[in-house]
RNA sequence: CGGGGAGUGGCGCAGUUUGGUAGCGCGCAUGGUUUGGGACCAUGAGGCCGCAGGUUCAAAUCCUGUCUCCCCGACCA
């Protein structure tokens, strides 16, 4: 491409709306512009991008045995409303009327479309396992987009539905996806981490994400240096024991007794009132869930936290609320002395740090009163005990007792055990070997192609602009001229056509600009490859070329640049995509 | 949806407090001089100041409403 006739521009200045380093230089380097919040279109350049990693995400697509489709962006409600998804989803799903009243929608995952299919085409367990994906945008009125290409409103994604007979197929299944994930981010340059993640509204057994570790990431995981553990906040589990065990064990035949604590209604405030270790206090918690349930009591260790998340998990809803304090004042409940003991009518959540081993401090539900010696199971109801402890920073490995760090990311991608969560409710049923009727089990496993441009971006650049893995990179080659002198502009004519006999792609800088911008803009644009053609390199012997990614440059002679050049591309491929 | 900020030419911004009919840098066009790290000179094109009402002799500027965009939170496969 002669960047003469280019459609596009660069940009000197960032602009304003830009917050992070990859949306800046997308928009700089004129990659995409927006058109609406959360709606882009893409410019040559990153449209040439968004194609290569497209077809990185078919290689491995196919490797794993899946089969590309494509399937409606637009759907008919019937069949989400045959799933219940019609009515689980909020407003974040566009719906609308055809002009005879049919309810329409725009698909943001395609589970129902696919499920559709499998039902009309799969009968028998000889048709099993069988992986269909396809490349197709999705639409989801994000309440707020964020990071240009981050978090947007439409966006293409790779989907991929795998379908088993039985879970164990599924399972056996599941790491070949993980694997074909790992090597897709691999080729494009992003080193991503696998974490345990909550199933959300896809609902399923098991799923995990692909996250891109960096500051500007809206995701926040738990993991372990030592041993390699990795999770989403969401579902990090950690070691509540190890080195906290309680050196006493109170006085466990002594009955539960108030205490006079004026003014005590924090857990670290009443634990150093009373000489004790927040180990062997109980915090109480009152919550509602999204369906007005409530007040829900979560108990959890005094050195604990809840994470909101597998509470609401536990319930079974979506979403947890913390209780107003004039809703605790209406049930009866004293805040920062709340209590399990003495309350009658409310559900009650025990975490399993709490331990019927020994005599905690707990509230008393009465304003500057707390209880001492209680006991659960004895003073308290142990019923419904489950993990809700938030992971934080320092906490022990789950694994290896190692302390876990926090950090933040971008999700890439997700696999989800999915199971017959859309199979059984929208009636896709397979026969089997032995003659009987059972719903598919299914697999699903999405990935963001645009989100993964923008950790491309993120992760390959330096303060001058993009360095892109030449696997993934709009060109291979950025060739320029420098003065308008007819030998250079002759030399580097004839290089632009040479080099794209063999299939060599090439960005050609033939503007009658001075070499500061033709330099700044290669520097920006950060094709792998610079060759650059002036009277300087000529009177050198050559012409000049240099990797983005490196400080120096060398002068290859015209003769051997033709071998030079190929080389150069086969070593820069070969640092993104391991021999195969 | 809650909190904060902003809409002035393609991009970045000034002007708004103290109303008087729009300006700077970059970019763009034409001509000339330049040519290895964002050159210089000259001459130009391009904006009903987000939109709609209102106040006023007069509104980018004051008032009311509304739309859009960005950030934090909520939300999110």
């Amino acid at each position: 491409m002669r960047m003469s006739q280019a459609f596009g521009r660069t940009m000197r200045e960032q602009p304003a709306e830009a917050e992070m380093a990859s949306h800046g230089l997308m928009l700089r380097a004129g990659l995409i512009s927006k058109l609406a919040s959360g709606i882009y279109s893409y410019m040559p350049l990153g449209w040439r991008s968004v194609r290569k990693i497209q077809d990185v995400m078919r290689k491995e697509m196919n490797a794993i045995g899946g089969q590309e489709i494509n399937m409606p962006v637009v759907n008919p409600g019937d069949i989400w409303k045959e799933s219940g998804r019609w009515y689980e989803i909020g407003p974040e799903m566009t719906r609308f009327k055809d002009r005879s009243g049919r309810d329409m929608c725009l698909a943001m995952t395609h589970e129902e479309p696919v499920t559709d299919l499998a039902r009309r085409f799969i009968d028998s367990y000889r048709q099993l396992p069988c992986v269909v994906y396809h490349i197709q945008t999705k639409f989801r009125d994000e309440p707020r987009a964020r990071g240009g290409l981050v978090r947007v409103r439409e966006f293409t994604m790779k989907d991929a539905y795998s379908f088993h007979a039985d879970q164990a197929d599924l399972e056996r299944y599941y790491p070949h996806m993980c694997e074909a994930y790992e090597r897709i981010c691999r080729t494009c340059g992003v080193p991503v981490l696998k974490v345990l993640s909550d199933v959300g509204m896809m609902g399923g057994s098991m799923a995990h994400e692909f996250i891109y570790a960096t500051n500007s990431g809206e995701d926040t995981l738990i993991r372990c240096r030592r041993c390699g553990y990795a999770a989403n906040r969401e579902v990090a589990t950690f070691n509540k024991a190890a080195g906290q065990t309680p050196s006493s064990a109170g006085n466990r035949r002594g009955h539960a007794e108030k205490v006079h604590t004026p003014g005590k209604d924090t857990i670290a405030s009443v634990t150093e009132y009373l000489g004790v270790s927040p180990v062997l206090s109980i915090k109480t918690m009152a919550y509602f869930t999204q369906e007005g349930d409530g007040p829900v009591m979560a108990l959890i260790r005094g050195d604990l936290d809840i994470n909101e998340r597998k509470l609401a998990n536990f319930l079974g809803t979506a979403q947890v609320r913390l209780a107003l304090p004039e809703e605790l004042e209406a049930h009866g409940l004293v805040q920062g002395f709340m209590s399990p003991v003495g309350t009658e009518g409310f559900k009650v959540v025990v975490d399993d740090s709490i331990s019927a081993e020994y005599a905690y401090v707990a509230g008393a539900n009465e304003k500057d009163y707390h209880l001492i010696n209680v006991v659960p199971g004895r003073d308290f109801p142990l019923e419904r005990v489950a993990d809700i402890a938030a992971a934080r920073e320092g906490d022990l490995c789950p694994v290896c007792n190692a302390p876990l760090s926090q950090a933040r990311g971008i999700e890439v991608g997700n696999t989800f055990m999915l199971g017959t969560r859309y199979s059984q409710s929208m009636g896709a049923n397979f026969q089997d070997e032995d003659g009987s009727l059972k719903p598919l089990v299914m697999g699903c496993y999405g990935m963001g192609v645009g989100r993964l441009l923008a950790c491309i971006i993120e992760e390959n650049r330096d303060d001058k602009g993009i360095i892109w893995p030449i696997t993934v990179a709009p060109y291979h080659v950025h060739l320029l001229s420098l003065g308008t002198g007819s030998q250079v502009l002759e030399t580097a004519d004839k290089l632009y056509d040479d080099m794209q006999r063999p299939g060599i792609e090439v960005l050609y800088d033939d503007r009658d600009e001075s070499a500061g911008v033709k330099f700044n803009d290669a520097d920006l644009l950060g094709m792998p490859i610079r060759v650059t053609v002036s009277q300087r390199s000529i009177e050198a012997g050559g012409v000049e070329v240099k990797l983005r990614a490196a400080e120096e440059s060398t002068i290859v002679a015209l003769d051997e640049f033709e071998n030079e050049i190929s080389g150069l591309i086969r070593r820069e491929f070969s640092r993104f995509v391991p021999e195969n």
